[in-house]
DNA sequence: CGGTTGTTTGAACTGATTCAATCTGTGTGG
DNA sequence: CCACACAGATTGAATCAGTTCAAACAACCG
């Protein structure tokens, strides 16, 4: 991932460069961008898809986050995973078994599942970009999964704030950069109340480890934030390029 | 998955039977039940495979029920997933990033990953189902999640037994089977306490909703406890043989 | 029998929720 | 430019679900 130009990791991704990037070969990616595609806009803080809609649909983020989230009988929501520009949701078959919904303003272009269906069994290439992505989305699942049983409310909100300056594609020293959550977002996604993040981000703050100011977050102390939060980038790096096996 | 013996299922599967279950090509099959292997029986609540392990194998499990588990500082464990009968682990490449311990008593076939890295490029049809197996533990672990952050503690007990149930290969209705967890492994799982479950699976037999001994567990009211759990089955259902598409 | 592992129960404690009020910033229409 | 509405952030007080600690009990096994 180091070697894709940061700029595009962190704000916006081309379909076309980023399948590039990630090695798959020209023909495959031309045979992509040229299937039935569309671009979509959706504001801040939008639902995109409901849960249970028809599926059919693969989605790849060029621009903001996209999450998927889960609500429950007594109105709580869960943010169960989220989409960075060059990422994506490959169809699972079947209805949509989480919503879609947008963290900040973003860009999905929209793909017909059936038309990607059939390139991944002509290319092979094709199909292991599919099941890396598959594999690295569940190892971010787990990690998630870990936070909510085992972890405090505050390890969890550090933990967090981790991972979005990593996906971010930012760098790990002294990072500022424009914190794309509401609090109630950091709640949906840590499986707590807002209350208690306005408490934790406070302390955090009182403590030196982060400023805010006007959407900002300034990491103040990034070792002390990863120490808090438990995070060990290694689960985030894609062995983009090569095989299943790497390093 | 109906189609495929109830008993085999339930606790055991052959590694050719399993896959030739799944719509595999006799001839893929072959190749895999061809390539470098090795059975390895565990015992219940065992450590298998450390986390940080090497990695470089890929586990099949044929009869009893294998975990994925990450340790916190404090000495919390989180059990991140389980394999039943017929599930596999397939590699992400570099060193593990859990650990694999024995719920029950296991046999493991464990294979080469090299192997069948050239297979996935081989055959089409395996990289699909590897895919498919990939997407169906993601959407568990989704289940997990929202379990996790957004559901009482009572509710996750309950969704848990219902999830073993069905990942058992047990019907639908007053079913009675031999409890695989210890109470400490319920809480590694659903991310609290020994003593906590202990408490709720006491309440969930006061209310009738099952009944306990000697090691079995027997569902009194089986809508109750899928009502209680927020039990949908929909996200198991493995798109067996199709391919990303079903239904 | 003694050792080990798992379960049960009680009492005290606490991290996080809930409810509710206030405060702040931003955009909009008059 | 102000008035107003709205969404998000902040704070306090009361409450509670689940933890922690500790002790007793049960089952199993060599």
């Amino acid at each position: 991932m180091g070697w894709r130009s940061r700029k595009l990791q962190a704000a916006e991704a081309d379909l076309r460069e980023s399948l590039l990037g990630s090695g798959l070969s020209p023909r495959l990616v031309n045979a992509i961008c040229t299937a039935p595609q569309s671009v979509v806009h959706v504001d801040p803080r939008r639902p995109f898809r409901e849960q249970g809609a028809r599926g059919g649909e693969a989605y790849f983020v060029r621009s903001g986050v996209l999450a998927t989230f889960r609500t429950s009988a007594n109105g709580g929501r869960q943010i169960l995973s989220l989409r960075f520009p060059g990422e994506s949701i490959w169809p699972m078959g079947g209805a949509l078994n989480h919503g879609l919904a947008t963290i900040v303003r973003t860009e999905i272009i929209v793909l017909e599942a059936a038309a990607l269906e059939k390139l991944v069994d002509e290319y092979p290439e094709f199909a292991r970009y599919c099941l890396r992505s598959a594999q690295r989305h569940e190892a971010i699942g787990y990690e998630w999964l870990f936070n909510s049983g085992r972890r405090s409310s505050m390890e969890r909100v550090a933990h967090l704030l981790c991972e979005t300056a990593v996906r971010s594609g930012l760098g790990h020293e002294n990072v500022s950069f424009s914190n794309p959550f509401t609090q109630q977002q950091i709640a949906d996604i840590t499986g707590q109340t807002s209350v208690n993040v306005c408490r934790v981000l406070g302390d955090l703050e009182r403590d030196g480890v982060l400023r805010r100011e006007a959407g900002k977050i300034e990491i103040e102390d990034w070792a002390e934030l990863t120490r808090l939060g438990g995070f060990r980038p290694d689960y985030l790096t894609h062995p983009a390029g090569g095989g299943i096996r790497n390093s």
